[in-house]
RNA sequence: GGUGCUAUCGUCUAGUGGCCUAGGACAACGGCCUCUCACGCCGUAAACCCCGGUUCGAGUCCGGGUAGCACUACCA
């Protein structure tokens, strides 16, 4: 009775895809594989009025960015969206006909009514009675199928108007819903109201219908979505079993939601701009409202430690492990290690990561992923190896590449001024005197590498008992700018003995 | 308001009745390293929501309370 394990993925092309959904997706991946079984990919584009254009481009391309591989359904290649699989069309403004067939057995079997009622009449009602709900209390007294003649509603759908499906639920009727997170999970029927399953208007269903149709068709598994899917699971229980479909129905896992740093609720699309952290993996241009949105890609961040950041935001293994590559998340995840309580957003922990996974990577990559910052600051074509080096020396204090220029940029131009700072506390009375010696010091180098400069200075410094502190600080400001930097015979070595020797010249003409 | 879910350091979490004088990580703080700034290393501070009950024994089980969150659309 085992069954192949297939889960999917199911966003609305209403924008970016948003942090927390990124999480889904990802938890759906590591099931899927670890299993051995299939990730869909079916967008959800069940509302034309919030459909937003480039939407579902940056989906596929965000999932892609991640590693997130998709088996079946929409998928990028080469900058191209693909449809794989044999229970297409994936997207569901495509399979109009196919609902239409399950919207009729439902009338048919009497699961499911026609209601005329229209938006405005149903806002009136809920202004007029607190708590209004159209469900069996109520579903009486409204223009529905169940209460007008069979020749009324033919007529009136017949000229044109515009009315909903929806679904007839039973009243008083204990539902179970068995989740693989949160155990038994039971709602009585009366709480639920006849959701509409389907709209004339734009002869589209709504999520309910279309979601337990396609995951049927589509022979879905185990749906793994986020917490708010909860309270409408048992309204689910109850279309599966409609449909006489209870036996194939997949078993759910509802995820904790993830929540705003700061204060309450859910994290929103609204929290990343106004905490000043992306919530969404790449940089978003809505064509809609033209508004950009900010992304981890582009503000330097690495895959790999945006998935080790977001697999640990809800999920833990078994031991103190906290770094993990995709291959080990696969082998380790489970459902059942999934916390039950929301997890706030930890942007500064996503930073450290960063920084681990900035570690990993070679210098040579680095380097490569430097260039446009570098010509950003006005460096074109530099010296690669030269350019990987002195990444090698600094990339363990920064957490995002762009950070390296902060790390990096007296390699590449020499300081016009001095940082006033460091003036005040290394910049002595005798440093003019310290340098000038130094550069006698330094032209009679038999040769230019970090062992032969210590073996002649420090000497030098010891005979004179100026002290290294003092004399080494001086050097520094006049090589960086400040007292900051890599150990200085790294410095200067990456300088060449040339440029070392200007910049000292420059700062005693200029320091006095 | 109604229904549901949840509840361990500031944050993410470990903990499935004795191994818990509650462990790890981020952040914070202190120290070490050192020519500087960092990194790194070492250390410190920091939590079982409350009240009952079960039990020889409860962070862990049960009940109640409280709080937080989600849902309550012809949105997903």
């Amino acid at each position: 009775m085992e069954r192949r394990v297939r889960v999917r993925f199911a966003p609305s092309p209403t924008g970016a895809l948003h942090i927390g959904g990124v999480r889904t997706a990802l938890y759906n991946y590591l099931f899927a594989r670890q299993h051995g079984g299939d990730m869909l990919l079916r967008i959800e584009d069940t509302d034309s009025t919030r459909f937003v254009p480039g939407a579902e481009e940056y989906i596929l391309e965000a999932l892609e960015w991640l590693g997130i591989g998709i088996d079946e359904g929409l998928r990028m290649n080469n900058g191209k969206i693909e449809a794989v699989g044999e229970h297409g069309p994936y997207r569901q403004s495509e399979r109009r006909e196919i609902y239409h067939q399950y919207v009729k057995q439902l009338l048919d079997s009497g699961h499911a009514y026609i209601a005329f009622d229209t938006p405005e009449e149903l806002e009136a009602k809920r202004a007029e009675i607190p708590n209004f709900q159209y469900d069996a209390r109520t579903r009486l007294a409204m223009r529905n199928s169940l209460t007008m003649p069979e020749e009324e509603v033919k007529a009136l759908i017949d000229g044109g108007e515009k009315y909903v499906v929806r679904f007839k639920v039973e009243p008083n009727e204990d539902v179970h819903v068995h989740d693989l997170i949160r155990g038994e999970v039971v709602i009585n029927s009366n709480i639920l109201d006849d959701k509409v399953l389907y709209k004339s208007a734009d002869d589209l269903p709504t999520y309910h219908l279309a979601n337990i149709v396609d995951d049927h068709l589509m022979e879905i598994s185990h749906v793994i979505r986020g917490e708010e899917w909860l309270p409408s699971a048992p309204l689910h229980v109850l279309l599966y079993r409609a449909f006489g479909w209870s036996d194939t129905m997949p078993q759910f896992a509802h995820l904790p939601l993830l929540l705003k740093p700061d204060g309450n609720g859910k994290l929103s699309k609204r929290d990343g701009d106004r905490l000043g952290f992306p919530v969404f993996p790449l940089e978003f241009h809505n064509q809609k409202d033209g508004s950009v949105s900010s992304g981890y890609r582009e503000s330097g961040y690495l895959p790999e430690a945006v998935i080790n950041f977001l697999a640990l935001l809800g999920w833990h293994g078994t031991g103190d492990q906290e770094m993990y590559t995709m291959d080990e998340l696969i082998k380790e995840f489970s459902l059942d290690r999934v916390s039950k309580s929301g997890a706030k957003f930890d942007y500064e922990k996503g930073k450290w990561f960063n920084h681990q996974y900035l570690q990993l990577r070679s210098n040579k990559e680095l380097a490569q992923m430097f260039l446009p910052t570098l010509a950003a600051n006005g460096i074109e074509n530099p010296d690669m190896q030269m350019v990987a080096t002195v990444i090698g020396l600094t990339k363990d204090r920064v957490n995002f590449v762009p950070e390296l220029w902060e790390q990096t940029n007296f390699f590449f131009v020499a300081p016009t001024e001095y940082d006033e700072k460091s003036l005040k506390k290394r910049w002595k009375e005798d440093s003019p005197k310290h340098m000038t010696e130094l550069l006698e010091v330094l032209e009679s180098a038999p040769s230019w590498d970090a062992e032969t400069l210590d073996g002649i200075v420090m000497p030098w410094i010891e005979a004179h008992e100026y002290g290294v502190g003092i004399v080494m600080n001086a050097f520094r400001i006049c090589l960086v700018g400040a007292a900051r930097g890599p150990h200085i015979w790294a410095i200067t070595d990456v300088l060449g003995k040339d440029e070392t020797l200007r910049r000292v010249r420059t700062a005693l003409t200029k320091l006095g």
